[in-house]
DNA sequence: CCCTATTTTGTTAGCGCTATAAGCCTAGGC
DNA sequence: GCCTAGGCTTATAGCGCTAACAAAATAGGG
């Protein structure tokens, strides 16, 4: 009557198939299989034979519940399909490479609503570790992170305050720094390209650390368009000719995405005006497949593989946090000139 | 002594909080969160009441073991940093949208034993379904997709024998059909550059198609390079670059993927070469951010975001298979002629 | 060869949930 | 009032595995 198995139900082999194929206790096969404990060198043969004769596999969901541990990290990210989101993912993959987690991803579709059903799926299966984009949540979605019961890094924004811990870099500074950089090399007239769609917060915060800084000198943003959709060559080119159009005298051109500003590059270029001369271009983002466009276009790096790498060494209990100490990762992003600024006065 | 949880164990919730602090049993409250078999309104109420004070959140480890279910589809990918791959991620998350089925993202780093663990450590999860790409696959990992218990379905190729079903374009016609538009626009000195890494087998049967298609024709490849490492605009510059140099009247450059392609584009528009008359180029992918190139590039449109979404039909069960019929599904990849290559003869 | 220290193996009792069957109501028919 | 039918609820028994402890086998010392 009881445990009967490896027969009817689906031909699912269980530890006690193996165990009986190898002569020994269920309990001594869990041993040899999960490399714990000691067990003969005859014993651990005899059995791994078995095993891979019956090709068992085992059950992880059996083992976690029983164990209480899971090695599931979960990662919650707006969209698989812009670029930055995969590139975060691929850091934290890279890091867990050498222990035993596994990222599960979710994408939230920049939807509030949407975000807080995909956490609470995720953690019904009590991972290990969540990992979720920005800082912007809903209160639920707070609260289940507050009581998920394993480390939770929000990344790829620090201008906040984290449930947990957070990694990444301050947009609004890097709007700032941006802001610095192009008037430093003496641009006044700015005009401004930006979605409405990626992650909003960040680009939001990046577009008043802008302004803040030309603020500073006495400067406001001579043009401005939120676009949505995808970002590509082409949004950027047909953005560009509409603002060049109904803005006559502009001499800097930025962007929050390097895809559209690579686009607006290409157009500029063709349209043979003075780039990286009397007219300055920024992307942002550092997009390295970019590299070899006939400019460099000027950039900030985002850190995007380190905040993920980062992220999964604190999940995984590679970071240890001083007691008190400030809870946030600011990671340093950098600007790259490239050649579409001139240089410095 | 027994089933004592609640309080010292993490803190974690479990039906039995639930159950205690709305007076039902832990039977009754399992069938109000999963809105399954008849419950009062009232009790109804109630329970969510308390589970919504509490903040309870369901542990499906112990679900799934007991009910034999769970809601994970393995996604077995070569890399994360390929923007294909992510597409096709993104079609398949796309689709499962309206289930109730997650997935789980492994990467193999085109190495067939880390293959063969990752695969293994995603079965012992007993997932819903299992995407994996290509079809060469060691033979235990085959053994392991044979003995899954679950649907198998092979993307991204459909050249070979699936375990079970196969999702994606054929490569190997992919090459051929390049290789004839380009011989039907009256090129005969075709330089190839592909990649050693990009999944090889896939790579490789374009390459055969390709030489196929010229073979028939009496043309062999004039020359090629095959490279390593990320596929960008700079390596398509270098490479590009490189095969002019060393071999003169080449008519035809042809680049196993758009980026590269795109890079040899603006390479070879900056030399003054007549792109689109006397030289044809084409790369592959169909990448639709690099729209809006000073050029479009003739490319072959690969179907990523249909293969992942039909993968994922057919793991949630809304595609149904005839008995007997072809377990491969052959997506038909279109050629965009862009503009360039020279108008057919 | 006995006895203890150590290594190796086995037994028992759940992990938190769900399937199944059994129980308890309230209605309704005779 | 008795009895059956049905709606709603609860009790019981695991799912396949592992923690913790118990037992058996082996090794070592006198």
């Amino acid at each position: 009557m009881a445990g009967r198995n490896g027969d009817e139900r689906r031909g699912q082999l269980t530890l006690r198939d193996v165990s009986e194929a190898s002569g020994v206790s269920e309990m001594t096969v869990s041993r040899v299989l999960r490399n714990q404990g000691d067990v003969s060198a005859k014993t651990r043969e005899k059995v791994l034979e078995a095993a891979r004769m019956l090709g068992y596999v085992p059950n992880k969901i059996a083992g976690a519940l029983a164990s209480n541990r899971v090695n599931l990290v979960a990662v919650i990210i707006p969209s698989m399909s812009n670029m930055v989101f995969p590139e975060v993912l691929a850091g934290i993959n890279e890091q867990l490479e050498g222990t035993d987690l596994q990222p599960v991803v979710g994408a939230t579709y920049y939807d509030p609503e949407k975000e807080e059903k995909v956490l609470y799926e995720m953690l019904s299966w009590r991972p290990s570790g969540v990992v979720i984009a920005g800082l912007e949540h809903s209160e639920a979605s707070r609260a289940m992170l507050a009581n998920a019961g394993c480390p939770v890094v929000e990344v790829m924004d620090v201008d906040g305050e984290p449930v947990d811990v957070a990694v990444g870099i301050s947009h609004w500074r890097a709007g700032y720094e941006m802001g610095q950089e192009i008037l430093s090399r003496g641009y006044r007239r700015i005009g401004f390209m930006t979605t409405t769609s990626e992650g909003d917060h960040r680009a939001r915060k990046r577009m008043e650390g802008l302004e803040r800084a030309l603020g500073e000198a006495g400067v406001t943003l001579a043009d401005q368009i939120f676009y949505s959709g995808n970002s590509g060559f082409a949004k950027g080119r047909e953005m560009t000719n509409e603002m060049l159009t109904r803005t006559k005298d502009l001499d800097f051109l930025y962007y929050s995405n390097d895809l559209t500003g690579a686009g607006g590059l290409l157009y500029c270029l063709e349209q043979g005006l003075d780039v990286g001369g009397d007219l300055g271009m920024a992307g942002f983002n550092g997009f390295t497949l970019l590299e070899g466009l006939p400019r460099v276009l000027a950039t900030t790096e985002s850190c995007r593989r380190e905040t993920g790498i980062e992220a999964a060494r604190i999940i995984a209990g590679q970071h240890v946090f001083e007691p008190g100490a400030d809870r946030r990762i600011e990671l340093k992003p950098t600007i790259r000139a490239g050649d579409t600024m001139r240089p410095k006065l």
